[in-house]
DNA sequence: AAACGGTCCAACCGCGCAAAA
DNA sequence: TTTTTGCGCGGTTGGACCGTT
């Protein structure tokens, strides 16, 4: 059973694109749109098979993608996510508007997992592949369950997709209390267009908003983000799931010094998070440790606030402490080993000194999350 | 200048899922 | 309910490019 690849019709091109099909297939897509890949060839007067066309537009023809270098902010992002959902490149891409799946699966093959590799970094697991780096102080046991928490995490989350367009149609709801017509955001990113870049519902099925910062245009300008696990969850998850607890992942961007920037909660809860700049934090649980978060039913809230990337003074919402120091001391090797390769991959200027001591904050906020996996969940 | 090896990326392949028949 | 079809995703590959010998 199942069908045969659709490019061994006869007399279909495979191979590299001319620009005569380019120009037909922009043609074709410009004028009719993308309705049906299957039938478009035919329309566009190509040889190709749908699939084909697809590809050549979703990775290279269209409009809105952004070629070349990455950001170093574009990276970490990258970083962050595949640590939390893997190889699930397009849900990636969701959250770096500009680039596609491919690219930024291409990126990581090349570039980023060779380099975490490099630092001692399993790019599959995101922890440290020498656990006498981190045994010590027994800190290994808790870098060692960061990435099946998040592939548990991500699983239990996955889930929630059946209950997605509920989900949307509240934040769209949302929406229009926070922008009602008239409504005009003084900064960059206003609320209305956080609850937009709900495509992590759409793609993931999480419950959840992710905003990495962008401004509508979907740059990376903000150096501001904060990811908020939330426990809050309406009665209907529970219960449509048959899970008693089921946290809710958000995401929650606002522009560099903005405070307009809220944390869109959902239904069921019943307050915004407020309204503020995500530096006040006012959601932190007296006590709650987010190096030793859990997922469990003692953990309600979590916020991790990433203001000016991942610093490891950032991701720690009180005076509790991740002894990080023998994890420190590999990242100062490894940058004094590979700062030519750093300054490679600089997408930015400035010169070496404050590219590695920017480069070290970034390694230390991925080992930071690393460290602070949930060791002590009862489900590890 | 040629050969060789490594890197990078556009494109292909196969699979899974969902909708349609 | 079963089969077919279409789409999208992630893994893999082939060839262009670049640096080294």
């Amino acid at each position: 059973m199942g069908r045969p690849p659709c490019c061994d019709k006869v007399g279909l091109k495979k191979g590299p694109w001319t620009p005569e099909e380019d120009q037909k297939l922009l043609a074709c897509i410009e004028e009719l749109g993308h309705g049906s890949w299957s039938a478009l060839p035919t329309k566009a007067g190509l040889q190709r098979c749908g699939k084909s066309c697809r590809l050549r537009w979703t990775n290279y023809l269209r409009p809105d993608i952004k070629r070349g270098n990455f950001s170093l902010q574009e990276e970490e992002t990258i970083i962050q996510l595949h640590a939390l959902l893997g190889n699930r490149w397009s849900a990636i891409a969701t959250h770096l508007p500009k680039r596609t799946d491919n690219e930024i699966k291409n990126y990581w093959n090349t570039h980023l997992k060779k380099r975490l590799a490099k630092m001692g970094i399993d790019p599959i697991t995101h922890k440290p592949k020498t656990d006498a780096l981190l045994s010590i102080d027994g800190q290994s046991k808790k870098a060692a369950n960061l990435s099946h928490m998040a592939q548990w995490e991500c699983a239990r989350l996955e889930a929630e997709a059946r209950l997605v367009s509920e989900s949307k149609m509240r934040s769209h709801s949302l929406q229009h209390q926070l922008n009602p017509p008239g409504f005009a955001p003084s900064g960059s990113a206003s609320a209305a267009q956080l609850v937009n870049k709900t495509a992590w519902n759409s793609t993931t099925g999480i419950g959840g908003v992710l905003n990495t910062g962008l401004d509508a245009a979907g740059d990376l300008e903000s150096h501001t983000s904060s990811l908020t696990f939330s426990e809050n969850a309406p009665p209907i998850m529970s219960t449509g799931l048959g899970v008693s607890s089921m946290p809710m992942v958000e995401f929650v961007g606002t522009t560099s010094g903005s405070a307009e920037t809220g944390i869109i909660k959902e239904e069921g809860e019943q307050d915004w998070k407020g309204l503020g700049s995500s530096t006040n934090l006012p959601d932190y649980k007296e006590g709650m440790e987010i190096n030793s978060l859990s997922f469990t039913s003692s953990l309600h809230d979590m916020t991790i606030s990433m203001e000016g990337g991942w610093t490891p003074e950032s991701l720690r919402p009180n005076s509790s402490q991740v002894n990080v120091g023998n994890i420190n001391d590999s990242i100062d090797r490894s940058l004094s080993d590979n700062g030519k390769e750093s300054d490679e991959n600089s997408g930015g200027g400035g010169d070496g000194s404050d590219y590695d001591e920017d480069n070290k904050n970034y390694w230390n906020s991925i080992l930071n999350l690393v460290n602070s996996s949930p060791s002590d969940s009862p489900m590890f």
